[in-house]
DNA sequence: TGTAAAAATACAATCGATTTCAGAGGATGC
DNA sequence: GCATCCTCTGAAATCGATTGTATTTTTACA
């Protein structure tokens, strides 16, 4: 527990003015290379550290990004949600290699505390927030009060934030596309479409239909939201109210899995009689029993560009909204 | 876009002091209620928000904590690995709660840079650290350092760090005995037990056998790291080579996944011919198919006990090692 | 009403660094 | 040999808040 050791009390050991040793520790070309060298010396031996607050207060930023994970009310998602949590762990990463911390906030209430505190506190130079499910217009009003944000979701509407996210209608066309191809006539599209990213899958699953010419029922479709547990129920009742189909195609993968234990409970196989297709790609999807055909959104490459947007933005670049590329990933155990 | 406006705008605007706007903001009972009011209307007009930097600066702290992920080399985890997330989740929950912002950090090296970063530096007030696989030594050194340290993680040594855990040794007793008594009389423990808290796992599993007074066979293990992928196709191999067991207690979720489906590529079925147990109940435990009879670790429980031991020691209190109370979750489509 | 005590506010130091500006000393050019 | 320019270092201002102390205002009581 040695004590703090301040950069004042680090100039006087090396016999210098703290303005020297400020220089020093940063590298600065003004400051002689023996001198440099002393100063790093010392400093190396007594362990010295910067002090985090008083050079963010001195330089105007923070070294830090935001995330901010919102449990939309009524979502059913939680925290735990594997996608979330990829996305977390992938936003982390990019945001170390590129020297930021990473602060995490996920809001336990529906008011904009979370997002006011990290940014205009100055705790956070910029703030990335996943998912824009009903928020939007909050978002665009933080946006005008202080522009570095950068959102993950589906495009809706004309925001003035900057936005990151899969391509979900081309999600949706191709899972609707693989379960057509082989055959299924009937697909049951298991999601909340209320929110705006799988309103945009549910569009690519229609499409598909139209482009194989066949017809699609609009009531073979099951508004769930991402909750896991209650999308069981409602899948086993509407299997045990007798609605006939061959597939099904969830908006996530956490939906799928429950849609696959619901179906097997129901005696059916998986995927003979009713085959599967998820969204996401989670690390569980491969892992899991029968693994799980799905919509790859590429997570990782999503959280790196939500980073790289968004350091591009603090340091007042222009910035455009991009999209990963969705892609299909066929594990034969599900999905066919 | 409002440019940042600071307490002593804010001062000029409500006519006082910036101590008087200090103390209005900060609820203190010197200030006349009147003039209180007056100021914090002004506040919120203005969108007003103290800055973060500076308000740390002067009272020397951050109020944040930090949580480390160490991708031990080798343990073949990554940051997507359910357990982690789970905790990062729950330790989220925890510290938000008690007003404290988390920042994240997953170091991707083997140095020791990321808890001194954040230590060091007063960005965190205190430290969580995920694990301690190898790096005790490390650890005790930080600690004697500046002792705002808690980990998580099984006893090993006698550290002089603060440590939270779930109970190993009992969790891995009850999920042995649960399969003893299933009159399964070969159980294979897949897990890495040069990792202390596997280890512990591993002597319950003992421990059970000898209590059921059934003989155990010490070549009945397969020593992995938390690699879902790698422990697949390892069992495969061990299936294929001949060995003989009748069921598995796999030291994580992830594992017992992966082990499900070796076992079940291997034409065996889960449970009749093999029955799996494993470790964590992570969410998508329930949610897998067959769903999956595990250990709860109480993840959440841990993540609060985490977060409240280290603001304990940050208050300066003195604090113990806590451990949570592992339990068994039978989930009869795996496990029995 | 005058004075002592209490309440409210203002002043000023401080937290620990960065950075502008000024100055000391040495090197260079003519 | 002297003026000029460079290099390097130091002094001091600054970032935006908190808090101990001083000062003013208000209240209370005789």
């Amino acid at each position: 527990m040695t004590k703090k050791i301040t950069m004042a009390e680090l100039a006087r050991l090396a016999d210098v003015d703290v303005s020297t040793v400020s220089r020093a520790l940063n590298d600065s070309p003004l400051v002689k290379a023996d001198t440099k060298a002393h100063v790093l010396k010392i400093a190396a031996e007594t362990g010295y550290v910067v002090n985090a607050s008083a050079r963010n207060l001195r330089r105007q930023s923070a070294q830090a990004i935001g995330i901010v994970i919102p449990m939309a009310p009524g979502s059913g998602q939680t925290i735990s949600d594997p996608f979330f949590l990829e996305m977390v762990g992938a936003v982390s990463h990019a945001a170390s290699q590129k020297g930021y911390d990473l602060i995490v906030s996920v809001p336990q209430s529906e008011t904009e505390i979370a997002e006011r505190r990290l940014l205009l506190t100055g705790r956070a130079d910029g703030l990335i927030v996943i998912g824009q499910a009903g928020r939007s217009e909050r978002l665009n009003k933080l946006n005008t009060l202080k522009s570095n944000i950068v959102v993950w979701g589906g495009r809706e509407g004309n925001p003035n934030y900057t936005l990151v996210g899969s391509d979900n209608k081309r999600g949706g066309r191709l899972a609707s596309e693989h379960l057509l191809s082989l055959g299924r006539k009937r697909i049951l599209f298991l999601g909340d479409i209320d929110l705006p990213e799988v309103a945009l899958r549910y569009e690519g699953y229609k499409l598909a239909h139209e482009e194989a010419e066949v017809a699609f029922d609009d009531s073979l479709i099951l508004r769930q939201n991402f909750g896991g547990e209650t999308a069981f129920h409602a899948l086993k009742d509407f299997l045990a109210a007798g609605h006939e189909f061959d597939a099904i195609f969830a908006a996530s993968d956490v939906l799928a899995m429950a849609a696959i234990q619901a179906v097997q409970s129901a005696s059916k196989r998986v995927p003979e009689d009713i085959a599967v297709v998820g969204y996401d790609n989670v690390g569980q999807a491969s892992m899991s029993t029968p693994s799980l055909t799905t919509i790859d959104q590429h997570i990782t490459q999503g959280g790196q560009m939500l980073v790289n947007l968004l350091l591009d933005k603090i340091d007042g670049k222009p910035v455009k909204s991009a999209f990963t590329k969705t892609e299909l990933v066929v594990r034969r155990s599900s999905g066919a």
